[in-house]
DNA sequence: TTTCTAAATGAGAACGAGTATCACTATAGC
DNA sequence: GCTATAGTGATACTCGTTCTCATTTAGAAA
């Protein structure tokens, strides 16, 4: 649910997500706060990284290891994701060609309400450089 | 990790996982073995689940809540699934198309060492009938 | 068959992400 | 400024999963 009033531990969640790269953890983006000074409550990170995806400002998706990961939202709309398995950066990507086959395999048994999840996890250019997996 | 000797408990999560229609998670399928008079222990189901999923004999996945959930595997190779999400009937899909895609869009963007999540959640044609979600 | 040893097990403790509780704080409307 | 209540934060709690470690046992060797 959208929240009625404005906070500064809200904008604080909005700002330290902008400026993250890629995709972060609640408890990451608590620990940079707190690091920076910020006396925000864990609690309150979650509730706010949690209305933020709601009302789509924000990404979420799950990583392998089963955490919710957050990101400032750029593109507007359905969208999937390249991220870096090292360092977290991200590429929104979109895929005509997913969603048809998404669609059409889904009708071919029967099935309705398809909702998918589509996400690719890799190793960027800078990371492979660096030598770090 | 494969293990170096067989034990009725290993069978036991096999035999079970076999039965199963669709994907269950480690807790149910202890249940349902306790609940059959094994005296199987819970860290048990879940070594044997990682390391039949380890060897490709269990496909494993992580559901919408974060839970991991394991299925007997019937396709050999690399595939994906389209489950119902309210019988959990599961069918076992090749992509081509979307291994295809993975593949240009990580070289597009200079990823290496691209893995990807792609799994299909719907509503299969039995339920629908019975008017479930 | 008996013996031996490390692999595997099981009970329960520990862990970690996320949620609920609830007294307190502070925003926004008056 | 005053007030009602949305929002906060410390912390207790839930729940899935992993760890620990004493005990059991599969399977090789004698």
């Amino acid at each position: 649910m959208q929240p009625k009033r404005n906070t500064w531990q809200r904008e604080a969640v909005r700002a330290s997500l902008a400026e993250a790269h890629g995709f972060v953890s609640a408890q990451q983006l608590h620990q940079v706060l707190r690091d920076s000074g910020s006396t925000i409550g864990l609690a309150t990170v979650y509730r706010n990284l949690a209305s933020l995806a709601d009302t789509g400002e924000a990404d979420s998706l799950q990583s392998p290891e089963g955490e919710n990961l957050f990101r400032s939202c750029a593109t507007q709309g359905h969208h999937h994701h390249l991220i870096c398995r090292s360092c977290g950066d991200t590429k929104e990507l979109s895929a005509t060609v997913v969603e048809e086959w998404t669609q059409r395999v889904g009708a071919e048994y029967g099935f309705t309400e398809i909702e998918h999840v589509v996400d690719l996890f890799g190793l960027c250019e800078r990371c492979r450089a660096a030598g770090r997996e």
